[in-house]
DNA sequence: GCTAATCCATACTAATCTTATATAGAATAT
DNA sequence: ATATTCTATATAAGATTAGTATGGATTAGC
């Protein structure tokens, strides 16, 4: 039960761009050299957060990438979302077919449940709670 | 982010156990009929189960395996650290070394908490909430 | 218009993890 | 004795992950 490195180079692409956000188009090669991760693989992360609108980007010299919502606006549950291929804990919390005892299996009903609160949680931390270095359980909502 | 099967297995292990256990030992061929699970990977599971003093056994004919301990004392939360060979949503939360940019990372904080939230619920489920076929989010203590 | 700097897209691969299956052995109630 | 059960390790196919490589498309500025 590991996020993908994904997931967590994906939150932190976008925690740099909120805390650099007031300057200008960020390239991909300043993220790579202080988030220490290749160009080549900032670049495949980056294109679903454009698709899922989270970021837009600036073309030619002095182009780059920009937070497309405010920070506040943008949560770890839609990172996690958007980056996870299956979302919930369990396959058969969304697609019970999948397993055959799912029909009177109480369990699959546990794993539905702790998926939800997890989700709460991520949902209910954004961006904005992340990037000023002082993070802590009572910035959130929930 | 999902769950592997021997979490999900081995909590239908338990709850098979839990309801069949006012018939004695019960075998594993019993199990993976009830529970469409193959024998020898029930073996494989049933054997942390044993190491972790939830099941206990009885040999020879007639043997089988029987729950340690009471329902009501068996929580998801055990099963998923027992099978989930990193508890943990990521690396760093337990293991701040594995990343470099760990020293000041606000997001390893979120995930931190995120994790903590998900086993504060495994943790406050147990076989006895699921053993009955009436399981709700009310049974539970948190 | 060129062109250098940037972003975009797909293919590929090594390593790891998952999910089992297979084989052989040890213990024990009858 | 022995049939039945549990125990333990080895092996392997398949899926996933994490990342690299290659080539291409777009565009601001000269």
């Amino acid at each position: 039960m590991k996020l993908s490195t994904r997931s967590r180079y994906g939150a932190r692409i976008l925690v740099d761009l909120a805390r650099h956000r007031d300057q200008g188009p960020i390239q991909i090669g300043e993220i790579s050299k202080r988030q220490d991760i290749s160009v080549k693989y900032l670049e495949q992360l980056i294109r679903p957060l454009k698709q899922a609108k989270l970021v837009t980007s600036v073309r030619g010299p002095k182009g780059g990438h920009l937070l497309a919502e405010k920070p506040e606006k943008i949560s770890l549950g839609q990172v996690v979302r958007l980056f996870e291929g299956q979302s919930d804990l369990v396959e058969c919390v969304s697609y019970p077919e999948k397993c055959s005892m799912s029909d009177d299996c109480q369990v699959r009903l546990a794993w539905r449940d702790a998926t939800e609160v997890l989700y709460n949680k991520l949902d209910s931390t954004t961006i904005s709670d992340l990037m000023n270095g002082n993070y802590s359980v009572e910035d959130q909502e929930s």
